[in-house]
DNA sequence: GCCAACGTTGGC
DNA sequence: GCCAACGTTGGC
């Protein structure tokens, strides 16, 4: 199984309306490299989902329940999608600050490149996070 | 609201 | 194929 970690503005899909809804429509990528990272995924996977914008953290934990199959959304037909589904939620947030705290996570993708949207995670690091969220890491 | 990082576009 | 201009993302 592989981690992951794929970011959302909260304004636009919150966590809790992944609660509410039971699944999501992961859509609206439009960078290679995140592409490239929602291809590689398989169904069971795991993911982090982290609060962009607002929030600022690392707030639950979904599941893939579709791997990538083509955006209807995006015109030029290149990039993908996949369906997450939500597993729980962290007890406790691990905000950016958290993670910016913590020496063994300063070279994750997160704080590296800040602006990718889909990430692989060492399971080193999603141990640690979901240890920092009082969660156990399955 | 500002700005840094960085991807994309378009002129040459 | 280079590079300046521009747009977007996301932290602060």
């Amino acid at each position: 199984m592989a981690y992951w970690l794929v970011k959302s503005e909260p304004s636009s899909y919150a966590w809790e309306r992944l609660v509410k809804d039971g699944h999501a429509h992961w859509d609206g990528v439009r960078n290679h490299q995140a592409a490239a990272n929602l291809k590689a995924m398989k169904v069971g996977d795991r993911a982090f989902f982290y609060h962009s914008n607002e929030g600022l953290a690392v707030v639950g934990i979904a599941e893939i329940a579709k791997t990538a199959y083509p955006d209807p959304s995006d015109k030029t037909g290149k990039f993908v999608m996949v369906d997450l589904k939500p597993v729980t939620a962290l007890k406790q947030p691990v905000t950016l600050a958290d993670i910016k705290a913590e020496p063994k996570l300063k070279d994750i993708a997160l704080i590296r490149q800040s602006r990718l949207s889909v990430m692989p995670i060492e399971p080193a690091a999603w141990k640690l996070i979901c240890k920092m969220g009082a969660t156990k890491p399955d």
